[in-house]
DNA sequence: ATTGATAATCTCAACGTTGAAATAACAGCA
DNA sequence: TGCTGTTATTTCAACGTTGAGATTATCAAT
């Protein structure tokens, strides 16, 4: 079964015989899942009364563990957004009631951003359908196929030096 | 060696024994790598005086083939954005002197957009030291890796329906 | 020929991010 | 104690996309 990349990579091979493309066949691929599946996790999010931002934060709170706190800059290298996004994610996501800005004690420099009880039972309401509906996108590949993809994004995502939360 | 998604999931794990987490394996790697390698190719472009979406408009026309022209719709299908920006995109690279509107004889509500001599020399120009870029940012990868991750890759990207260019 | 449905592009306000500058606070050290 | 350099967050203008609506054109069927 060809994809939108074997097509692509079709036309370049007409186009520009001289060039092996075949880097393409991963990048191009990576791209345009990352957008389809953004779409479709948008509209999950969407029915559960949630931007899909807004879940990043809550998910990334509640697996840091009690007490459910993290320091805006460790959402942000969380996130991968710069620090001028997670203050606007913030003002918005506390003015909803869904986590609340404590003054760090150790470091007035800092604050520090906890789930609220509400922000806190919504991810633990939302986070099992969550994690269905994503399987549910991954269904056409079996149990061994997902270990052997999963593994070489891991070889390529730690090769990048993406080996930390922040 | 660990990446940043395995900290995730064993996080989830911590905290959330009851759930599998395992769609989060390839969900989240392919949702940081999209980030990673955007940023990266963003660069590589910004070196040779162009975005990242005029390439991809640029090397879209350029593989179609003489006389290196598509219609506005059939770019934002190939882009995967919405027909405002497409528009968008117009404008400015025909500002620039990249591609040019031509009327569509056969429709007139279509219009026709046409690599310049200027466009189709840069995009010529560009595309070897591209794939070579993208070919550095995947050594990590043996080529037998290489196919197993482009065909795992594949099948999800055609379970997902993502079959033609547009 | 006329009507109604569909299609292609453009327009534009709303939205969220970026990137850089501003502000405030810490840390090490003379 | 007072400097100097660094770090954490906020502010804000610029940018590009989205999504919906407007416009114009095509097509099928009458």
């Amino acid at each position: 079964m060809d994809d939108a990349v074997d097509l692509l990579m079709a036309q370049w091979a007409r186009e520009r015989p001289d060039l092996d493309v075949w880097p393409m066949g991963i990048m191009g691929r990576i791209s345009r899942l990352s957008r389809l599946l953004d779409r479709e996790l948008k509209e999950f999010f969407a029915a559960h009364g949630l931007e899909r931002w807004e879940f990043d934060v809550l998910a990334t709170l509640r697996r840091s563990g009690p007490p459910y706190e993290l320091t805006a800059g460790a959402l942000n290298r969380a996130a991968m957004v710069t620090s001028g996004a997670i203050t606007n994610r913030i003002d918005r996501m506390a003015a909803r009631g869904l986590v609340e800005r404590i003054p760090d004690s150790g470091d007035r420099r800092s604050i520090r951003v906890r789930l609220t009880e509400r922000g806190l039972a919504l991810v633990d309401e939302v986070i099992e359908p969550h994690v269905a509906n994503e399987a549910r996108l991954l269904a056409s590949l079996d149990p061994r196929e997902r270990d052997h993809l999963a593994a070489a994004l891991r070889t390529l995502l730690a090769s990048l030096g993406d080996t930390t939360l922040g």
